[in-house]
DNA sequence: GTTGTTGCAAAGAATTTGCAACATA
DNA sequence: TATGTTGCAAATTCTTTGCAACAAC
């Protein structure tokens, strides 16, 4: 997965990638480095902030804007939106398809050259959802 | 339009709103700022920054990430998407009702309870893109 | 007169960068 | 061994906040 992306499979690198595998929620470079911090292969913030912008330059992970901070959460291959649970965190894919007739649309009418589009819905996901009646 | 946000027209918020006006493209705390200073109704950096975020507060400007800063522009009532060009800045709105269908059916199909959504294209504009044939 | 606003300068916070030591191919 | 990587600490950048002077209602 690093290899492919063109990056040197290296200890503190190949802690930050398992820090983030299996993780729903999306991770800031901050709260990653805390939790390495104690573990068997700590890494350096400043390693920490240059793997996740490599990742996400690779497109193996996506970027999620929390405030004035950056998160960042492993993403499956092509293109995709989120949607982003404001209780836990969770971040679930979803596909683009009928969002880029809309996008194609609306630049057709508009005369716009699309370079990208993005698509983002915030709420609360099932489990975090009050349950009613 | 300040009145109507709760906001106490001064000179400072005044000028400010004359910079945001007729304004096609979003400016940042700073660079308005910078306008301002050299103006005959200068605005200081903090009160440019604290009316700004009155502003979006109210609804009465958008909010534009443009990298690690913020750009604010004017906007219409109502919810709305953006195309932004990446060539001249220009914003330009675009009605949300097809995006809210697609919004509503699949938070459907999630489970998902919606509390905002987010839509954005990027590309050139009409006046940026390249003259074709 | 009371309450909200201003501007400055200092504080805060996230991220980037210089650089010498070190690991990888 | 040549090149890429690390970690630390310092530097940068955007934004917020404390506070005394000031303006609006």
């Amino acid at each position: 997965l690093l290899e492919q992306a063109g990056i040197r499979p290296t200890a503190p690198r190949l802690a930050i990638l398992t820090g983030l595998s299996g993780r729903r929620a999306a991770v800031t470079a901050q709260e990653l480095h805390h939790e390495l911090r104690g573990g068997t292969r700590p890494a350096g913030l400043a390693t920490v902030y240059r793997t996740l912008r490599a990742l996400a330059d690779a497109g193996v992970v996506d970027v999620f804007q929390r405030g004035a901070e950056e998160a960042f959460r492993l993403c499956g291959a092509g293109h995709h939106h989120h949607l982003v649970c404001e209780g836990c965190g969770t971040v679930e894919e979803v596909d683009a398809a009928e969002i880029e007739q809309w996008v194609a649309r609306t630049a057709r009418h508009r005369r716009f050259r699309v370079t990208s589009h993005h698509a983002e819905i915030n709420g609360l996901c099932a489990d975090c959802s009050p349950v009613k009646g």
